[in-house]
DNA sequence: TAGATTGTTAATCGATTAACAATC
DNA sequence: TAGATTGTTAATCGATTAACAATC
């Protein structure tokens, strides 16, 4: 690592690098420029390479990147080797078409249990993730130290589901719920997916004149 | 209207704004300062001064803002009065969900229509919502002219299906599929929710170190 | 070798913060 | 009126872009 403080805006940008590095790769394509890069993405070749240099020297002067090996780097710096363990708490519709759609194993995350109230869906099994009783989610941390939850709980249990298991140790949240959840421990992350804000955003953008 | 260029920073700082507006509004808080709002907010009361001076002139010296009024405002500005009307295309897990539980009226969309090629699915009505067969697409679009189309198809499928909607006449997507989707008509909008570029940037903040 | 392209330094541009006169 | 707080101008800070020497 060569940099101590990397920005925001550049941490945003690093798995949209990925996912094109990821393209690339699957499309067979072995070598590339940060100009061939930047006119697909839309960006200036120059932010590609003041990005990168955040966190090393990937590329070879005259060659451009190793599309592979980019992508192996990049997904080196966001993690995806290191294997998280992540738990779901709330297995609504939401909680449900996650469990049963996303690929937590792609972003470096293994899915190990899932938490609700429900009688009806305490027992099943979805994708493989058995859905446990909310009761036995102290029990559950306490043995098996989850690094990250997933928050699809209601939107009135969201700060309650946090402070609770930051009290358990959990310290990264994938929140969403569309409340804003804090916690004061410094050490905890959080990562919102706000639907609503997203969709007011493009209603500004079609109603503007 | 004041300004003719509003910076994406402060496009993408109004649905927050707006959140805790109504939050504050429906705690029966009648008037705010730039700089308790700043404080709740996390940000300076300058940023939130100069934010809303693109837009105009919506508190008063000595004063501040009233909370109900400048949420009002806030949602004229996101056009949540303007009544958009949005179909959605796909109706697997995630689509499912969405149409559910999202609330699309608070967003000022009235959600007319569901499209899948799934025969279990094709009949049904989730929510009030009827899915309709894709082969109807066509012909419901040129009849009802939809603003806006929610995007829940495979991967496979996203480009094709914005081509197909663009020359149709829809002029804004909200895309759910992992894939970047785009359009040579300028007029046409994305936003794009992409679940795993957010868990990434949670991978990268735990991975740290 | 010559051409291409990097990593990095410098220049520019834009966004955030600070300051303050205006005024409710 | 005096105190509070706005809207806006100016100062600062950070991020993006341009330029270029280094070098594969």
């Amino acid at each position: 690592m060569k940099k101590q403080y990397v920005s925001e805006a550049v941490i945003r940008r690093l798995p949209r690098y990925y996912r094109y590095l990821d393209d690339l790769h699957s499309k067979g394509i072995v070598r590339i420029s940060s100009n061939s890069l930047g006119s697909r993405m839309g960006i200036t070749a120059s932010q590609i390479r003041q990005d990168l240099s955040c966190f090393g020297e990937f590329g070879q002067q005259g060659y451009g990147y190793n599309v592979k090996e980019l992508r192996t780097e990049i997904g080196q710096i966001l993690g995806v080797n290191n294997s998280h363990s992540l738990i779901i708490v709330g297995v609504g519709n939401l909680g449900h078409a996650l469990v049963q759609n996303f690929h937590f194993n792609d972003a470096g995350f293994s899915l190990d249990a899932a938490f609700d109230i429900s009688p009806q869906l305490i027992g099943q099994e979805i994708n493989g993730v058995l859905v446990q009783d909310l009761k036995e989610l102290d029990d559950y941390c306490r043995e098996h130290l989850p690094d990250v939850a997933l928050l699809t709980v209601p939107q009135s249990a969201a700060q309650s589901t946090v402070d609770h298991l930051v009290a358990l140790g959990v310290r990264g949240f994938w929140n969403f719920t569309n409340k804003e959840v804090t916690s004061d421990n410094p050490d905890v992350q959080f990562e919102s997916v706000h639907f609503a804000d997203s969709l007011l955003t493009l209603s500004y953008r079609i109603s503007k004149r």
